[in-house]
DNA sequence: GGTGATCGTGCGTAGA
């Protein structure tokens, strides 16, 4: 991989920066035994003493960021750090901020500075402390904050009067989503609040496209933020494609003599290639510490248990536990700290919980089990290896079907496999996804609304855009579309206007709001708490069936149901032989990026074998190179085949989807398969399709939205009007533009 | 005959 420059030198132990530390923060890092400071520390002094400045802060995992930025910051406190909070800390884990707190407690504690933790485990008594008498530096949450603006409106001002830096920890975790933009509505909020401007400092592992993560720190002047970067870069990295054949459901069940009606699935009853990816993990990563990254909680619950139980059939103890999100904290943290003290081998697997935040140390490998989501998540997984000067090391497994003379093209394609060697090749060209954008955020605006009138007791209508739209983070959103928002919450009942025109909580507003769920930007679902022997495993979606006697695998292990106790959303369990992988609602939808689907036209077209694949995959990537040729994909966009016509427009799922839904408005049907449209129909259809729509040019997105089912997919999307929320959908998952530009391309 | 279909994050107050 590559590496970039650093932007100062981190020889030189006395340098000028460090000597304009105050006295007793160099005091505290020569306690610490640290010869030097890293290159992002010394970077970050000078913006940062000056206290003027918005900074983004920018190296790997474990680069010591958090003291990048309480080094001068702690400086500037250390002679008086009273009167008010004077830096705010908004981390997006509560665990984050606990690590956070124990670290910033030991620069702090010689310099007199107090430092406050207010999130929604810390009790009341430390929260009326700070209330009372503030000081110092504050580590909260967005939704803590949240809370702050509605409970505390009036004495925002006092309690945050002197407040000289807000410092955002992984600042990329929260670009382009829903709880991003409820973050940018708080700081700007604060800001308003104090009438005047507050340093901001984003704290983040390497950014691709820094000008994006400077415009979401400070929005409508990203160009003056102060980007310092600094990445270690040049980590070896070692990688591996392994490839796997899956069965045709009918072969496997003939071969394992499976009775269909089956509840069990006893190890040697596993479909073949599940067992040989689980029995390929057991051989490699028994003995040291690693992530098996398995992209679902099923998978994580389905692989945890396969290798929980080959460790048993090893007669060895189990070194492989599951992690994932519905998991309890208990369990969570039990695997967590196991991983981290490294006395006895543990591999965890894991979804996304492991991508970031929580310090598990570094590991000796990272196993992807199926297509990874994105190559930015692929880069992020990979940070936790090849620490500490040892090389990376990624073995990526994927499942292809084993063909049969009637398997449809895309599994004749291969996608998931080029797909991943894209991915693999874009990695290794250093370009990763830049974060989502362009959405509108309606849905927060209802919360930014609701909790600027609940902090004011009222606001009027002018105002509120102004605050809000404006100057502020919805910037997008129009004063014609504002009244037209505005006009929605009221006839549903959100707001009232009295006499003279302010704005007032509604009757639903006011139950809304005053509800602690409403704090949160996003939405969660009710839950039944799975319990064994008197010890809460986690929780399944209420949605699911469980019945007494229903087995299932949860933690890693197997149960049965005992009882269901429905008033208090309770199931007990008892370990029982057999279990069945859950099922968990599945939340969003994910997005493949036009660069990826791009890319995979180049494997398809290329000859070369890549050196990480394994002998399997080599002979899967010639079978779908043979079959790209066979179907002269290199030639040509359109191909019938039987009762379908496939479109490769070798584009994203955005393009993808718009194209499907200008099909659908031409009273085609059509179904889309990862790259591939497929639309039942003759090719000159489908080509006059095209033909017309290109001519006809491209429309408002919104109007290709009315084949949409749902579009209301965020929290408070059912109070927003249909038109609005029309304009919401379209701009965050289609592309008009490229869309059309695709059909060009293909009708040539 | 129909496949398989992200994940993750968070929370105040009153009353016992």
């Amino acid at each position: 991989m590559s590496s970039h420059p650093s932007s100062s030198d981190p020889s030189g132990a006395a340098s000028s920066a460090f000597h304009r530390l105050h006295p007793q923060v160099r005091r505290w890092v020569w306690t610490q035994g640290w010869k030097q400071l890293r290159g992002i520390q010394e970077a970050a002094i000078d913006p940062l003493l000056e206290g003027t400045r918005d900074v983004i802060l920018s190296a790997s995992t474990a680069s010591g960021k958090t003291e990048a930025a309480f080094l001068p910051i702690c400086s500037r406190l250390a002679e008086d750090a009273g009167g008010s909070v004077r830096a705010i800390y908004v981390g997006p884990l509560k665990a984050l901020i606990n690590d956070q707190f124990e670290r910033l407690d030991g620069l702090c504690e010689g310099l007199g500075i107090p430092v406050h933790r207010w999130h929604g485990d810390v009790s009341q008594s430390h929260k009326a402390r700070l209330l009372k008498s503030p000081a110092g530096v504050l580590l909260i949450t967005p939704e803590s904050l949240e809370a702050l603006f509605i409970r505390q409106g009036s004495a925002l001002s006092g309690l945050f009067s002197g407040l000289e830096h807000i410092v955002i920890d992984e600042l990329h975790a929260f670009i382009g989503t829903e709880r991003g933009c409820q973050l940018q509505s708080l700081l700007h909020r604060v800001e308003l609040t104090l009438r005047r401007t507050v340093p901001r400092v984003g704290l983040s592992a390497t950014l691709g496209d820094m000008s994006l993560a400077a415009e979401f720190l400070r929005p409508g002047a990203g160009s003056r933020v102060r980007l310092c970067n600094s990445d270690a870069g040049g980590a070896e990295l070692l990688l591996q494609l392994r490839g796997y054949r899956k069965r045709a459901p009918e072969a496997r069940r003939l071969a394992s003599g499976e009775d269909e009606t089956a509840d069990a699935t006893p190890l040697d009853g596993l479909p073949e290639d599940e067992h040989d990816v689980g029995a390929h993990l057991f051989k490699t990563l028994r003995g040291t510490h690693n992530l098996v990254f398995a992209n679902s909680r099923a998978n994580v619950e389905l692989y945890a248990d396969l290798l929980r139980r080959m460790c048993e059939d090893a007669r060895l103890p189990n070194e492989f536990f599951p992690h994932h999100g519905n998991l309890s904290k208990e369990l969570r943290e039990e695997a967590e700290a196991a991983l981290k003290a490294k006395q006895r081998p543990v591999s965890l697997v894991c979804t996304t919980t492991l991508e970031m935040g929580i310090d598990v140390g570094a590991v000796q490998s990272i196993a992807q089990v199926g297509v990874p989501p994105s190559v930015a998540s692929l880069r992020q997984r990979l940070g936790r290896s090849g620490r500490k000067g040892g090389p990376a090391v990624l073995r990526l497994y994927l499942q292809e079907a084993e063909l049969t003379s009637t398997s449809p093209l895309p599994d004749q394609l291969r996608v998931r496999l080029v797909q991943s060697v894209a991915m693999l090749e874009l990695l290794l060209t250093n370009w990763f996804e830049p974060p989502a954008s362009g959405a509108f955020h309606f849905s927060t605006l209802v919360q930014q609304l609701l909790s600027l009138i609940a902090q004011h007791g009222g606001v009027k209508a002018g105002e509120a855009f102004l605050a809000l739209c404006h100057q502020g983070p919805f910037a997008k959103v129009s004063r014609e579309d504002f009244v037209r928002f505005l006009r929605g919450l009221g006839e549903r009942e959100l707001l009232s206007q009295s006499s003279d025109g302010t704005l007032l909580l509604g009757r639903v507003g006011e139950r809304l709001v005053n509800h602690y769920g409403f704090y949160a930007a996003f939405a969660s679902v009710e839950e039944f708490r799975l319990v064994a022997g008197g010890r809460t495993l986690g929780t399944m979606p209420i949605d699911q069936p469980l019945f007494v006697g229903t087995s299932l695998i949860f933690g890693g292990r197997r149960w049965r149901v005992l009882a269901v106790q429905g008033d208090e959303k309770v199931v007990e369990l008892e370990p029982a032989p057999a279990g069945r992988v859950p099922m968990f609602e599945p939340t969003g939808v994910g997005g493949v990026h036009d660069r990826v689907r791009e890319q995979m036209r180049v494997v398809y077209a290329g000859d070369g074998l890549p050196r990480y694949l394994d002998a399997r995959a080599q002979d899967l990537l010639t079978e779908a190179r043979a079959t790209f040729q066979r179907w002269k994909l290199g030639e040509r966009s359109i191909v019938a085949s039987g009762q379908e016509v496939h479109v490769f427009p070798w584009a994203g799922d955005a393009v993808v989807h718009t194209l499907a839904l200008a099909l659908q408005s031409r009273g085609l049907s059509v179904e889309t398969l990862g790259p591939v449209l497929s639309v039942e129909g003759q090719q000159s259809d489908v080509e006059g399709a095209l033909r017309a729509l290109v001519a006809e040019g491209p429309p408002r997105a919104e109007s290709l939205t009315r084949h949409v089912v749902n579009m209301a997919l965020e929290k408070h999307d059912g109070f927003v009007p249909e038109d609005l929320l029309a304009r919401d959908y379209a701009a965050r998952y289609l592309d008009v533009q490229g869309a059309w530009r695709a059909a060009q391309q293909v009708l040539q």
